[in-house]
RNA sequence: GCGAGCGUAGCUCAGUCUGGUAGAGCAUCACCUUGCCAAGGUGAACGUCGAGGGUUCGAAUCCCUUCGCUCGCUCCA
């Protein structure tokens, strides 16, 4: 559990970040509001490099990933086809005094005396409350605890403040009954619970001006779905065929009931989600005569034809790793944890999650799933369009199987397709006829693509870059005192900062005048910042707090004070602190192959 | 959602028990000074003490409500 220590870390975590402008509770000046937060100039900058990075290297640097952005608010129906209107849609159940809730199915059974009211009257004023009220008393509890707490129950409701003295009010319609092991009752106020309720995850709205319950629609969960939604679009637009991906980054909402730990839950958030679409095992074995299975762990190489869905999960792992690397988090900061067949959600053929050991816990970064044709399927079901694929490879190739090996590949295409329409709640008999219909549609080149689903939490990335890059260092003042230094180590790739630009003194004219000449040379080129305010030494570690990776620094050398140097500037690198000579004209280079 | 703790200047905190009208250090800004790792001087700005209500002649301080944060439970695609 969070030993003091890492909750004083993330203590001055959260206390930079709001310092240096990273992150900023959401609505502040009014208060704050639970589960929401803004990035500040840095933390914007930060995040714009980390999406624009994902996004360079899932897409354009691949010829086999396209990109979408879909809207937030989409059709409910989508929603119904996922499950998530199902079982975000926790039922809950209210204690009537208390207000306490609790999950409909996990109430324990309680035995004893129910004592049952049907209302109460205030003597004095002879006002009533027309309220059923029914309680449960333990045994070896005394009856007069269950009118007194009646009492207090319509007190408590009642306008009528002569109630509020409980000799005052008098109890209705006392029955009382024995009752085994009922699910009824609150177990701590043992007040009978009200009706399950639905208490959904998803924030609601309603389009249009109407609040009707026939134009609700909600804000995504998750940004999947829409993928799913508009394959058929993409895959008939792209130019693309099976193995290809969609990509997509942007926000979904999820009413938490606990949004905790700084960033890391929110009920805001933003999403990076590929889902690679791949061949069914059956068709790649009808295509290239095997199925090729991971030989080991660590990178299977460049994709092959004969990869199945676990070459090409473990594919994505690998190649998710790589990308937490080239931005600054080393393999060895993540923990990959492969979830437990018990563990998996019901699409789910396997889910590896990449970890990362933030200083509340090692938490989920990403998820990469193995979620087999679920998806499509359901929104074929869903929707009545149709989500399969024709694919031209698999039609040929059908062709040249013998008989028993096509019998075999339709067999377990049969059983596979009939076991998720069975799970769907089909009647067997139409389950067994659809699954037919399938498998026969695969000698025909058509199934219904797998997917590879890696779905990565933005914001959790950028906790996850500072919690990482933040650093405390003892060093050495000028007269030899130690004291501590704040740096944070961001790999130069995502630092929101890549230069200051640094006149060594502010008074004189001509340093400033030199200095405001390059950052108009560097700025063009990338994100750099002009500091002249106080001692340079200052500004150095105001750098180092920002996480600035490079300080270019003008002094009087640069202006031919020795004529060798004259024209060259001091290039000061955060991590170590060196300086070195460089002439202006190589700074650009020089500085965009450091940062990139 | 429940329980406990906390909320005072940009940051870290004192003052709250015992009511008398708000402070320190750091940071910020301006000027002077400046010669490569948080230098110095002078001056300035910065808080209706999370918000709302109540008690009181008087509330940062006592009471109630509410919002936010932290921790535990719960929940968690």
């Amino acid at each position: 559990m969070a030993e003091p220590k890492t909750n004083e870390l993330m203590e001055k975590i959260v206390s930079l970040c709001k310092r240096k402008g990273f992150v900023f509770q959401s609505s502040e000046i009014y208060g704050g509001i639970n589960g929401f937060w803004d990035y500040g100039p840095l933390g914007a900058e930060l995040k714009r490099n980390v999406k624009e990075l994902w996004w360079t290297t899932m897409t354009r640097m691949r010829e086999d990933v396209v990109g979408l952005e879909a809207t937030i608010i989409m059709s409910p129906d989508i929603w119904r086809a996922s499950g998530h209107v199902d079982t975000f849609a926790d039922m809950m159940r209210e204690c009537p005094m208390t207000r306490k809730r609790v999950r409909a199915d996990q109430v324990d059974p309680v035995s004893g005396m129910v004592y049952r009211y049907t209302s109460a009257k205030a003597k004095l004023t002879g006002f009533t409350v027309e309220k059923p009220f029914v309680f449960l008393l333990k045994k070896g509890e005394h009856p007069e605890s269950a009118r007194k707490k009646a009492k207090e129950f319509y007190a408590q409701g009642s306008a009528d403040a002569s109630m509020k003295d409980f000799g005052n009010v008098e109890l209705m319609g006392e029955e009382t009954s024995a009752v085994e092991n009922s699910v009824d009752f609150h177990p701590e106020s043992n007040v009978m619970l009200s009706e399950a309720r639905p208490f959904n995850l998803m924030f609601k709205t309603y389009v249009g001006p109407v609040e009707s319950e026939d134009n609700v629609a909600y804000l995504r969960p998750e940004t999947a779905q829409a993928i799913f939604a508009q394959f058929k679009n993409v895959l008939e637009t792209s130019r693309q065929k099976v193995p290809f991906g969609i990509a997509q980054v942007g926000k979904a909402f999820r009413n938490e009931v606990t949004p905790r730990n700084f960033t890391f839950r929110s009920r805001e958030f933003e999403q990076m989600e590929l889902e690679f679409f791949i061949k069914p095992d059956e068709a790649i074995e009808a295509i290239s005569g095997n199925v090729a299975q991971p030989a080991a762990k660590g990178h299977p190489g460049e994709p092959q034809a004969n990869w199945g869905w676990q070459t090409w999960h473990q594919y994505w792992v690998e190649e998710r790793i790589k990308f937490y690397d080239s931005i600054g988090l080393p393999r060895t900061t993540l923990e990959e944890y492969w979830q437990k067949p018990e563990e998996l959600a019901h699409y789910a053929r396997a889910t590896v999650d990449l970890l990362f050991k933030f200083p509340f816990g090692t938490q989920e970064l990403e998820g990469i799933a193995a979620r087999s044709d679920f998806d499509l399927s359901q929104h074929e079901r869903f929707s009545r369009k149709p989500m399969g694929v024709f694919d031209d490879d698999l039609r040929a190739a059908w062709g040249k199987l013998d008989e028993s090996k096509k019998q075999e590949l339709t067999q377990r295409y049969y059983e596979a397709r009939l076991k998720y329409l069975t799970k769907t709640g089909i009647e067997s008999e139409k389950a067994a006829k659809k699954a037919k219909e399938d498998s026969e549609g695969l000698a025909k080149g058509q199934y219904i693509p797998h997917v590879i689903e890696p779905s990565a939490g933005v914001d959790r990335l950028i906790l996850a870059l500072i919690s990482h890059a933040y650093a405390e260092e003892e060093v050495a003042d000028e007269k030899g005192k130690a004291e501590t230094r704040v740096v944070m180590r961001f790999h130069p790739r995502v630092a929101p900062i890549k230069v200051a630009v640094l006149p060594l003194l502010k008074n004189k004219s001509e340093l400033v005048a030199k200095s405001r000449e390059i950052f108009e040379s560097l700025r063009r080129e990338m994100n750099a910042f002009y500091d002249d305010g106080g001692a340079i030494g200052r500004r150095y570690r105001r750098q180092d707090e920002a996480g600035t990776p490079f300080c270019v620094t003008i002094d009087f050398d640069t202006l031919g004070e020795k004529p060798e140097l004259l024209n060259t500037v001091t290039l000061r690198d955060r991590d170590t602190m060196q300086q070195v000579r460089v002439k202006i004209d190589e700074l650009v280079p020089m500085l965009l192959q450091r940062i990139r």
